[in-house]
DNA sequence: CCCCATTAGAGAATGATTCTCTTTTGATAT
DNA sequence: ATATCAAAAGAGAATCATTCTCTAATGGGG
């Protein structure tokens, strides 16, 4: 079975390994879809057909609290789910609410390099994404 | 009155002039802040005590069905606005709700120049902003 | 000044998220 | 293995930003 990764993670962090927590992190890290809290329920129920929301946003918070996954900014009022993976940008569908991860180590490189060299006044930064509006083709 | 360039844009764009679009126009044209719909009423209501919430969110779409103003991407589920300018990025507070404008042309130039050469396959670029999140110093 | 489409106003409804309280559970120590 | 207890899940209400529906007002062209 893929628990074990999960279940890895959940101990390194602290967090008692349930199954409702291991059913949430595996689906947030199996989707490549960057998941609303709906999005995870509604997979969860496949084998947990009764798992409240409520539990599922406190399974959510625990996660983002050890920053095993990290909310991804959206524009519409609904809080999409990303586990933390190595560094990447995000692409965004302007007609619909597809959000895709966009890899891509010479960007990564290039920003790396120019805030390097360029501080921002006042500011010290922790993380920067790119987000990428536009329309897949596919 | 600071209304002539608010009162053109709301002619070009074929949108009736009234007192209610001006000030919430106004207010976001005029607070760097990227407010959220509660701040625009809050504003508002100091010359208007009752305009009613529903009635700021209809302009607010009119005016990004218009593309006079922009929806800014966050994480907590509440929409912030932007006026529409020059291309600019954005510098979030990982501590409050703070989100500021960051305005820097060379990095403009940079990204403009990456995406030129480097096509995402299956991807139709509309358009990008860097997030950046971090802690201000002031 | 009239007319009418457009806009504002009022208030209910929705729906995502949070909160509170109770019950269950998993890990640890006996 | 069993008891213990803090941590987690479950149940359900509450919150609150946003949307919707309906009615009244209004601005701008004729
Ligand atoms: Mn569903
Ligand atoms: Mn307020
Ligand atoms: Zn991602
Ligand atoms: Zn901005």
């Amino acid at each position: 079975m893929a628990d074990k990764e999960v279940i890895k993670i959940l101990t390194e962090n602290n967090l008692k390994v349930t199954p409702q927590r291991v059913a949430v992190l595996e689906v947030i890290m199996g989707l490549e879809n960057h998941p609303s809290a709906e999005n995870i329920v509604d997979y969860i129920r496949l084998n947990f057909p009764h798992v409240p929301f409520g539990t599922v946003y406190k399974i959510l918070d625990a996660f983002i609290e050890k920053e095993i996954i990290q909310r991804v900014k959206t524009e519409n009022g609904i809080i999409r789910y990303d586990s933390v993976k190595k560094p990447h940008h995000h692409l965004y569908c302007e007609d619909s609410e597809r959000i895709e991860d966009f890899y891509d180590e010479d960007l990564n490189k290039l920003l790396e390099n120019y805030f390097k060299k360029k501080k921002i006044p006042n500011f010290t930064i922790k993380d920067y994404k790119l987000q990428i509006v536009g329309k897949f083709k596919v």
